[in-house]
DNA sequence: CTTATATGAGATGATATTGTATCATGCCAT
DNA sequence: ATGGCATGATACAATATCATCTCATATAAG
């Protein structure tokens, strides 16, 4: 069972991390208003607090990701509700962008790999649908699809745009993307 | 006037960071093949090297940026050439993306913000020629595209698509999106 | 052949960080 | 009040990396 203090630790390191992804213990334990010791106490290591971080991310994402594809009834619209939602958890997977040390952990990235294969296996399924352009691979769908995600997650951490406006626009551009053009089809717009 | 032996030791780093953000002057050195001490000689620092290999990639993907633009004859057209042409030098800049010391360097930061700024400058003239969805936040717009560029450098460099495919794919991909509709004006696909 | 220069290998000192241990303090339950 | 417990501050050793220096070697120019 997770103590407050734990919880005060992990949240300060996703926040730290994601500033400065060589944040040290020192540095963590600040902004959780912490004693260093505590961290040690609780975490075994650094590299333990970081271990633990990254599980967290990917179960927070796993369970989001499946409630939100729950509640859809055909694959489109579960890949809409599920990048919607994800994209709703990007604090709590942001740090392991630039994450070091999780990059090389074998857990990790085994489940990111996962991830991006149920993501590829929803493509798939939407473009059964009809949904997705047949001319497109599904490795490049998925690359878009994730960059995406990545990519409006820092916006919003930044403050460009608001994270309930992210999540109103990200599929419309996902799907339609930014052209003015209303019947473009299958051009590359040259 | 750079010697050999220095442009091995940026592009080694430049691959070694991509990998290893945290690389130590010994595995850079080990990757260019040369003595740690040569390193330490032909730049001063660690974070000379590092501030060096940035500059480098600014101005790269400054002159790849302009030389394309000088090309079109509209700013639809120069945003088409610029995002092409800036994810053929992706390897270039890609180990910014990592990069922790960097981020926190001024020169480094000021500079990129300044190339998303002209960034925004050409969406919002292809914005006025019609090309653009005018209820988009330039803002939006900037952070979609910057992404995509990140994403598919980064599938690029993991194999998982090639460079001339992605340079082909990522205008359309931008533009009219993955979506298999045809005219789908403004709505967000509900 | 000799000299100058660049290099690689390695020793060395300085510094930062990790991880452990100790001790005093404050808080809570009994 | 008091005993137990978590905490914070601090000291400490161990380690890793940076950065400098020295020296032997190789290579090219004269």
């Amino acid at each position: 069972m997770p103590s407050i203090t734990e919880e005060r630790i992990l949240d300060a390191a996703r926040r730290v991390l994601c500033v400065n992804a060589g944040a040290t213990v020192d540095e963590i334990a600040a902004e959780a208003q912490v004693g260093r010791a505590t961290v040690f106490r609780l975490f075994k290591s650094r590299a333990g607090l970081l271990r633990t971080l990254g599980r967290r991310a990917i179960l927070v994402t796993d369970q989001v990701a499946a409630e939100a594809a729950a509640t859809a009834a055909t694959a489109t619209e579960a890949l809409k509700a599920v990048i919607t939602a994800v994209l709703g958890a990007s604090e709590h997977y942001r740090f392991l962008g630039t994450a070091v040390e999780l990059s090389e952990d074998e857990e990790i990235t085994r489940a990111y790999d996962r991830q991006l294969s149920e993501l590829a296996d929803l493509v798939a399924a939407a473009r059964r649908e009809g949904s997705i352009r047949p001319d497109l691979p599904t490795a490049w769908v998925v690359a878009v699809i994730d960059g995406q995600l990545w990519a409006t997650g820092a916006a919003v951490a930044k403050g460009a745009v608001g994270l309930l406006q992210a999540q109103e626009l990200i599929w419309g551009t996902i799907m339609t993307g930014i052209s003015a053009g209303k019947a473009i089809g299958y051009t590359n717009g040259e």
